[in-house]
DNA sequence: CGCCCAATACCGGTTTACAGGTAGAAAAAA
DNA sequence: TTTTTTCTACCTGTAAACCGGTATTGGGCG
C-alpha cells in the first residue's frame, strides 16, 4: 500500500492522559513503528528531544505549559526532519493555517476516527500533508478573510476604533467625541459585527492587524 | 527684542468656540500678524488650507472629527511651510513626542498664560520649537519609557497575555490554562501593573507595540 | 419617490473587567 | 539557608462591557 522501507519513532505530546492511553493504542495497532515515547508537557518533549530522535510528533497545540505555534517552531529549529502533526480539539482556519506556516505537516482533530488517525499519520511521515476530515472541510471553504471585503469602516467609527485602541472608555470616548455614550456603544457594536469579532480585545488585534487605523 | 519683517497670517483650529475666541484676542494684542482665519474641524481647516497660505495653526490636537496626529501630517505634507502648533488640554510624554514626529513645531497647554502663548507663537515663527511651561517639565523628565527596564514578563504572564490578545475571557483563559480564574485575574493585574497600563486594550496595545509575545 | 446606509440615541438585562486588598506554597536567587 | 520572585488563590465591591432589541434623522442613489 506503501512504501515501507524502516520502523520509525513516534512521541506524542499532551497533557491529557487519555488522550495518550488512546494513540498509543492506536499506535500499537500500526504497523512499521519501533519505538513510541509519551509526554504530557512541551517542555518535558523538547528536553527529551535534545538527546533524542524522533521522526513523528503527535503535538498537542493546546498545552498548558507552551503555546502550540512556538513549540512547534521550536521542534523544527531543533530537529528539522521530525514530521510534526498538530492535534486539537478546536479547529479555527487561521490555527491550522499558522501551525502549517510554522512547519506542521498536518491537523488532526481529536474527534477524528482512528483510521483517520492512521491514514494521517502515513501520509505525513511519506512526506506529504495530512488532515482529518473536519480540517480538510474548514480550509476548503475560503473562509472569510480571504474572500471577504477589506472591511470598509466609516469615518465615525475609525475614530472611536481609534480611541477603544487608547484604553479609552465608552463614556470618555463619547465625551472626547460629544457624543452620546449610547452611540459610541452603537459604532463599537457595528464594528465588532462587520469585523466578525466578539469583544473589544479582538477588535484591537483586528484593527492593529489589517492596519484599519 | 526679536527680528520681525514680514507680517504673519494665523490660523486657529479649535472645536471649542470660547478657546477660538481667546486665541483671538490674545493674537490681536501681538504684533505682526496680519491675517486670523479660524475653523472648527480639521475637515474645514484643510479646504481652507487648500487655496489659502498660513505661516502659523494652532492645532487642537483633539478634534471630534480629525486625529490629530494624521492632521498635522497633512497639514505639513501640504503646506510643510507652514509652522504647527499643538494645542492641547491634556499633556502626555509620548503624545507630545508623537506630535513632534509628525511635524509639529510645538506643544502648548490651553492653561498656559497669554504671556507664555505669545512667547511661544513668537518662538516657532522663528523657527524654532516651543512647549508652555507644564510640557516643558513633563519633556524633562525622562518619563519611564526611555529609562524603564524593557519590562519584562514572566512565562505564565506571556501566556495569559497570549490569550488576552486573542479575546479570551479570564474564565476561558483559566480553563484553558487549567487555572483558577482568580489566579488569571491576577496574573493580568500584575501585567498592567507592570507595563503602566489601566485596561486590557491598553495591554494589548503595548503587548504589540513591544512586541512582547 | 421609496430604499439603504451612516450616524445618532435609547432600554433592560447579564457578564466581565477592574480595583482594593490578602495570602500561602514553590521555585529561584542570594 | 534566608530572601525574593513567581505562581497560585481568595473576597468584596463598583464600573464597564456586552447583548438583545428598537428607532429617528439626514444623505445619496436608482
Amino acid at each position: 500500500m506503501w512504501k515501507q522501507t524502516v520502523k520509525r519513532t513516534i512521541a506524542i505530546v499532551d497533557d491529557h492522559p487519555v488522550v495518550i492511553e488512546g494513540l498509543r493504542a492506536l499506535l500499537q495497532s500500526t504497523p512499521g513503528i519501533s519505538g513510541m515515547h509519551a509526554f504530557t508537557s512541551g517542555g518535558a518533549f523538547m528536553a527529551w528531544l535534545g538527546r533524542n530522535h524522533a521522526d513523528l510528533v503527535l503535538l498537542d497545540i493546546m498545552l498548558p505549559d507552551a503555546n502550540g505555534l512556538d513549540l512547534c517552531k521550536d521542534i523544527k529549529r531543533i530537529s528539522p526532519e521530525t514530521v510534526v502533526l498538530a492535534v486539537s480539539n478546536q479547529a479555527e482556519r487561521s490555527m491550522i493555517l499558522q501551525i502549517l506556516q510554522n512547519g506542521a505537516s498536518g491537523y488532526l482533530l481529536k474527534n477524528a476516527s482512528a483510521a483517520e488517525f492512521k491514514k494521517c499519520l502515513v501520509e505525513a511521515l511519506n512526506g506529504g500533508v495530512a488532515f482529518s476530515r473536519e480540517v480538510r472541510e474548514i480550509l476548503a471553504r475560503p473562509g472569510r478573510e480571504e474572500l471577504r471585503a477589506p472591511a470598509t469602516l466609516t469615518r465615525r467609527e475609525k475614530q472611536v476604533l481609534q480611541l477603544v485602541t487608547e484604553g479609552k472608555t465608552t463614556i470618555g470616548i463619547a465625551q472626547e467625541l460629544h457624543l452620546s455614550p449610547l452611540t459610541v456603544e452603537t459604532h463599537r457594536r457595528n464594528m465588532m459585527q462587520k469585523l466578525e469579532v466578539k469583544n473589544a480585545a479582538e477588535l484591537i488585534m483586528a484593527a492593529v492587524q489589517r492596519k484599519l487605523l
